[in-house]
DNA sequence: GTCTATACTGAGATAGAC
DNA sequence: GTCTATCTCAGTATAGAC
């Protein structure tokens, strides 16, 4: 690849995980990357673009990760279903891999998500893997109304999005906390226990 | 109140919902509005601040109805911890209620979320309303560690914040399925099996 | 105390020279 | 493929009219 392209990705990369996109001026890229502002349109066509391949160069990895998971994860199970506590980990275990190597890319797509620029991009890329999780989430939840799994889907983005870029206040930080490999463990049973309540708010336990 | 300014409010309001917080240029607001752009500044002192205004205009109101409520709901129980359902209906109900006569005020404050602007608000205004509802979840949940009862509420907030501002793309959307009402009715047996989890991801069910 | 007119700085985008 | 110059529009600040 171009040096000048590499150098405006990586330099986008660093800047928007710190201080996110709109924060993030194109002149500042340019400044600390060592090029000309045009140079940035010429490559991208414009600072979106320039977002969509920031977010897409090690998204695209992290997501075939993913589908690798889930395959894996439904050979194991056979005929049977995959359990709901599986289909979760294929889906965050690729993400907390990213994270140990590349942890400012996660926290970049947390901005990205709490900055209402992840809708576009998932659309435009994501949809596939979309697709995939959503079946194997029905299969899972078979009582479950299929609106209803995706509302929950829905909910489960929320959840994840707001934690990947932010954590609680708390009194005493336990060793790690700050750590997105950490947040996303919390997560998980959280999740599990959301996915798995009765649909209607009747009685349980 | 000074008329120019109640007009600035209502329009602010009405556009920022609509479009978001950045998308919406104070030029705009001031030419929907009638009114000269200095008396914004000369009102509010800036553009943020003109936000934190629209939004704690409604959102004091909102917030006294979720301490009341939760008032009601541990009289009620007396010496016993307050269910986590009732609890979590005490901080919904009353956003559920400002949505039925103004949907448009709910879908700003899922904005305002979403674009990363309501940390700073609500430690501005609402940390009363937080210490209440901690304490209560951690009488409703006293087998969780407070830590993670933190991490649970940061979790729900995520997932209400996504939920307020979007819905995912269903098939047949049921009939009244965009009402910000219904979303929240949807919402709450997923927390309530969130919250209910073990900590830990040990055997369960 | 309220508001108008206007100017200042910095943003993203683009045309055209090289 | 790169860079200079320039355009439009944003938020902000202020001087002065009423």
């Amino acid at each position: 690849m171009n040096e000048t392209k590499e150098r405006i990705l990586d330099t986008a990369e660093r800047l928007i995980g710190e201080q996110g996109y709109a924060a993030t001026s194109l002149r500042q890229i340019i400044a600390n990357a060592g090029v000309n502002l045009a140079a940035v349109h010429y490559h991208f066509g414009s600072k979106e673009e320039l977002l969509d391949e920031v977010v897409m160069r090690k998204g695209a990895v992290m997501n075939t990760a993913r589908l690798a998971s889930l395959d894996r994860a439904e050979a194991l199970a056979g005929d049977k279903p995959v359990e709901v506590s599986a289909v979760l980990d294929a889906f965050f275990a690729p993400m907390a891999e990213v994270a140990g190597a590349n942890p400012e890319f996660v926290r970049l797509m947390g901005r990205i998500y709490s900055e209402g620029l992840m809708p576009a991009i998932v659309q435009k890329h994501f949809h596939p893997t979309i697709e995939r999780f959503v079946s194997a989430f029905r299969r899972a939840l078979p009582n479950l109304p299929q609106d209803e799994i995706l509302w929950r889907i829905h909910f489960m983005v929320g959840a994840m999005a707001h934690t990947m870029l932010s954590a609680p206040s708390l009194p005493h930080p336990a060793k790690g906390e700050t750590d997105v490999q950490q947040r996303m463990k919390r997560l998980l049973p959280f999740l599990i226990g959301g996915f798995r309540a009765p649909a209607s708010s009747s009685e349980e336990d």
